[in-house]
DNA sequence: AGCATCCCTGAAACCGGTTGCAGAACAGCC
DNA sequence: GGCTGTTCTGCAACCGGTTTCAGGGATGCT
């Protein structure tokens, strides 16, 4: 009768793998130190302490082969990757720029390395990051604002700590953290009152988008406390790029309409504006005031350098990195949100006609 | 005589690991789908031809679950990471987020995601991308120009996949691509000297950067074929950013040289001029006409719009990822770099003084 | 019927780490 | 010496996939 096989071992294999593994493992460092690879694993780690004498040997040993432990293997094993996924909407926008770098920064010394992806601001998009994250096994998230909706963030949280921004939302594993844009937007109008003006325009962005919303609520808000008519036709729409401040202008000059003011809904928008005024003629400050929204690094070096409500996208991308570091860590991150301030620059001056 | 427990198979964990797993593995979908986890593996992946019945079932299985592979477990078992990481100097400067756009987007429909180090110009740093990027297996690299020595790339070309640009170097297993630098420049250069400039500074970067010394060879060169003699005094550092862009024209006009035109480095540093010129009374291109290099997003809405050589960075993106894709394929990549050509704008006209 | 083939499928080895458990070595104390 | 405690170390299980190998069943051919 035949035997039946199921408890002989299988044969090992002599070699097999689609690609050569060249790189240098745990078990080759032990054996090269003398010890088997639980111990070597251990003093890497510095999970127990091992006598001098084996913890040199182990360490001449990594240092001889420059060993490295394998990312993959030790996330399997840990079931932690190290790794922070950041889903922001546009990598070359100059606003995301100044957040991941701030990011990586804080990440760095600790071992984390960011992972980042782009949701474009589609939903769909964006999900599909999510996902990808997920299944990558990051530790957390960092999501900057984005259309996702709340639920759905908050079914990801369940899975793998989130940080978001541009958004208030209360879940565990979730911490949500959004500038103060009323205030901002505020401030920016209280400069350009002061400077006597009185037909002021506001170009926003997306329409619905909450960024632009709160931002012209704050606009609104100040012309109220000024004691000023709000006009609907000193709004007009743009989409948070210069295209969309230069076509805001054409459309805010061609209807006729006065203004010696204008506020832009983000730097960007401003660049724009002040483009198209140049087309039309009008200088800035000379002939209408402009104020922007973010402050970006180029602002300071524009003609003339714009006048515009800083909120510190640096700030914003250390305070989220922190927070989710804090949230991995299992606490409740104590966050303070940076403030948002006026930086006054050259774009704005007194009412001229 | 007490008996060897050698093997006496170990008592299963009850629970185990510092985090709850909690997500949905290979195994328990197959048991759902009444197979094997090889099976079920099989049939994910497409490597052999299994029975419709079977197939369904699994794949009835995964959408009940929502279930997608562990990333890290599958690089770890196949070793390959699905993962290209990208080496550039600073992901704040706008030249740089394009081309990490690009890849982002040439690499997602493949399965492939990015991950982005800063090597901030330093060596000591690119050197700890590299490392890391190593570590975590990554299938192939991208780097951005960089300081870090040929030798030591092309050691690292021997463990993984390469593409790097701004250098020519030839080794198997890395792919390098440069833009014609020379020749942008003396793009430039002729522009200007056909609008009758014949006092032309040129504002280079740090010493001894090779993109900044390609220009200054194609300014050299346009000047010579132009008949007119060069001037050391006209040439000044800068820093590839706009700070360096305003002392170079504040050292130009202190040092009493005079010129009528500037070849800048790069835009950011032609903003710098354009700022620093505005500073001392001088209109552009009234008074000096300027030329940039890279062609940025923002220089279509500056005011002047800029005049520059344009190098896509876009396509750069693209070309990279690519290549590196070619790379991994084992091919040797055949690709076009993409040409520079002038793009003219208004910040530059004829000699008025 | 007898035998070689081919197609599917599952058990188990394997990727390269971490870690629970137990055993060895050694010290301290009666 | 005998016994209990520590401290250190190694075996082997485990993370969650992929893949080799062998075996069972169906089929083709003589």
């Amino acid at each position: 009768m035949k035997q039946k096989s199921k408890t002989v071992p299988h044969r090992v294999r002599g070699k097999r793998g689609p690609r050569p593994r060249n790189s240098v493992t745990l078990k080759m460092v032990a054996r090269e130190a003398g010890v088997s690879a639980s111990t070597a694993s251990r003093i890497i780690n510095r999970t127990v302490n091992v006598s001098d004498e084996l913890r040199l040997a182990v360490e001449a040993a990594i240092a001889k082969f420059k060993f490295r432990p394998n990312a993959a293997a030790r996330g399997l094993a840990l079931g932690r990757t190290l790794t922070i996924g950041v889903v922001s909407q546009a990598m070359d926008s100059p606003f995301y720029g100044e957040a991941l770098v701030a990011i990586e920064r804080r990440l760095q010394p600790l071992g984390y390395a960011p992972l980042f992806m782009s949701g474009n601001w589609q939903e769909q998009e964006e999900v599909r990051c999510m996902e990808e994250l997920v299944n990558r096994g990051v530790d957390g998230i960092i999501m900057f604002a984005g259309c996702l909706g709340d639920a759905a963030l908050k079914a990801y949280a369940r899975k793998v700590p989130i940080v978001v921004t541009g958004r208030l939302l209360r879940t565990k594993g979730l911490f949500s953290m959004q500038v103060d844009d009323r205030n901002g937007a505020m401030l920016a109008m209280r400069h350009l009152l002061e400077l006597g003006h009185k037909r002021i325009a506001f170009v926003t962005g997306f329409v619905n988008h909450p960024d632009a919303n709160e931002r012209l609520l704050g606009y609104k808000n100040a012309l109220a406390a000024a004691g000023i008519g709000f006009d609907p036709q000193l709004v007009v729409p743009g989409d948070f790029h210069e295209e969309g401040g230069m076509r805001a202008v054409y459309q805010l000059m061609d209807s006729g309409v006065k203004f010696t003011a204008m506020f832009c809904v983000n730097d960007q928008t401003a660049y724009g504006a002040c483009l198209a005024l140049f087309r039309r003629g009008l200088g800035v400050p000379k002939d209408v005031s402009v104020v922007g929204f973010d402050d970006l690094p180029a602002s300071t070096y524009r003609i003339p350098p714009l006048t515009c409500v800083r909120q510190s996208v640096q700030q914003l991308g250390e305070c989220s990195a922190e927070a989710i570091l804090q949230l991995i860590a299992g606490r409740r991150p104590q966050i303070t949100v940076p403030a948002v301030e006026l930086v006054v620059r050259e774009s704005t001056g007194g009412v001229s006609r």
